[in-house]
DNA sequence: ATTCCTTTGAAGTAT
DNA sequence: ATACTTCAAAGGAAT
């Protein structure tokens, strides 16, 4: 039976990687997993009141801008330091954007230019393990569904094929064989999820948010949770179609559906296409960084006074880079058997299913404003001009940058001349 | 009521 | 092959 780790074969795992920050200048020091450092309160605080205190003038705005931009500082570092530590088939998201700001020492005028396919199921769905999927489960605490006992005394199972063909034709990366080790069906078939064990004993989904403010452990309350908490979502239709409730299941826009499948099985006239339409969601397997998140956001909650997530966020962000390799290991293990149970559990389901469902106004904001096409940047033409009776040799540079700190997009002609007799 | 913010990673699309 | 985009969670803030 294939091991955990082994990454022999196992095209799921290819894309975990670890990270290994340990060289960024005031971070060069490891952060302890449960320390919360005084610098990312102070990070955080006064970034919020950095940002709280903008006013509407030029001068004003130009201090937030750089105030923001010192907050974001330390993710940018990540960003442009990740490549040089980035293990063999690190992948690299986003270079471009975090590049170097083109603000600084801008030397020249610049003139701005205005699960369910079809409903359908696998034969495997039917053959759900007891293990609670990791999407039950408080993907740290107990790490209970990839307990090595949960695996090794798996048995290969027959029902699980090695290769999953999700979709006519398009061939999903290879289930291993090991996938049955991490979710053992039990002899017999006993391992079939009955009604009274699926999801709903599980509660990976967090408590209201009251229920962190105190201090906590994250083991405890997850373990604790088990039975006395219930995802609200379980509630309606976070089920999959063979009853099993699952997490990743949810009514698809929210809480009007929400309602709608609240409303124990009470018949609603609705036109059938609207039923249909209203399928619910199967929302993406967690990645490694979300399962951290989801455990140590109570943490960090309780050791501080934030409550926003995006400044959470950052905190998380920050020690999650701070991680050792180890620490981080167990995440993208954890993201990986994840990502393995939806597949299984959802076979035809892709990302690209729950494209669109998102609206973002930064998303038409970005259109808008890179709808006049951004130039390369740095891109240059040079070209001859005729100014009366002499010549002249224009050099003419479109810069187009764009600052994610700001969230800034512009692009810029420049040019200068040169008169040629 | 809806979207944004903010993070990293996976997976999708586009070139 | 590479670059870019979207979404996953969270909940206060903004719209």
């Amino acid at each position: 039976m294939p091991q955990l780790g082994s990454g022999g074969g196992d095209d799921l795992g290819a894309t975990d990687e670890m990270l290994a920050f340990k060289d960024e200048g005031e971070q060069e020091e490891k952060i302890p997993e449960n320390a919360f450092t005084e610098r990312d309160l102070a990070d955080l605080k006064s970034s919020l009141v950095n940002e709280s205190e903008g006013s509407g003038s030029p001068a004003a705005a130009a201090a937030d801008a750089e105030a923001l931009r010192r907050v974001q500082d330390p993710q940018r570092v990540y960003q442009e330091k990740l490549p040089d530590h980035m293990d063999d088939g690190m992948k690299h998201q986003d270079p471009g954007m975090y590049k170097g700001s083109a603000y600084s020492g801008y030397p020249f005028l610049m003139l701005s230019d205005p699960y369910l396919p079809n409903g359908s199921m696998s034969p495997l769905s039917n053959k759900v393990p007891v293990v609670q999927p990791s999407h039950g489960v408080h993907p740290l605490t107990p790490l209970i569904p990839y307990s090595n006992d949960h695996f090794s005394h798996g048995s290969h199972s027959p029902h699980l094929p090695a290769d999953i063909n999700q979709k006519q034709g398009v061939h999903r990366p290879s289930q291993t064989s090991d996938i049955p080790g991490f979710y053992p069906l039990p002899p017999g078939g006993v391992g079939q999820i009955t009604p009274s064990m699926g999801w709903q004993s599980q509660s990976v989904y967090p408590l209201p948010s009251c229920g962190f403010r105190q201090p906590y452990s994250s083991a405890l309350s997850a373990g604790a949770s088990f039975s006395r908490f219930t995802h609200p979502l379980m509630l309606g239709s976070g089920m999959h179609t063979t009853g099993i409730p699952h997490p990743a299941i949810v009514p698809h826009s929210g809480k009007q559906e929400m309602e709608h499948y609240d409303r124990n099985m009470k018949p609603q006239p609705e036109p059938k296409r609207e039923k249909e339409a209203k399928k619910p969601t199967i929302k993406k397997p967690l990645n490694a960084f979300m399962l951290y998140m989801k455990e140590m956001r109570a943490k960090v909650i309780a050791e501080c006074t934030l409550k926003e997530s995006a400044a959470i966020n950052q905190i998380l962000g920050r020690r999650w880079h701070a991680l050792s390799r180890e620490e981080q290991a167990k995440y993208y293990e954890l993201a990986r058997k994840e990502r393995q149970l939806h597949m299984q559990l959802y076979p035809g389901w892709s990302a690209r299913d729950n494209y669109g469902k998102k609206k973002r106004r930064t998303r038409e904001k970005q259109q808008d404003s890179s709808s006049g096409k951004c130039v390369q940047p740095g891109s240059c033409s040079c070209f001859p001009a005729q100014m009366g009776e002499s010549k002249a040799v224009v050099v003419f540079y479109h810069v187009c940058f764009y600052s994610p700190e700001l969230n800034y997009r512009n692009t810029h002609s420049l040019f200068f001349s040169a008169m040629v007799n």
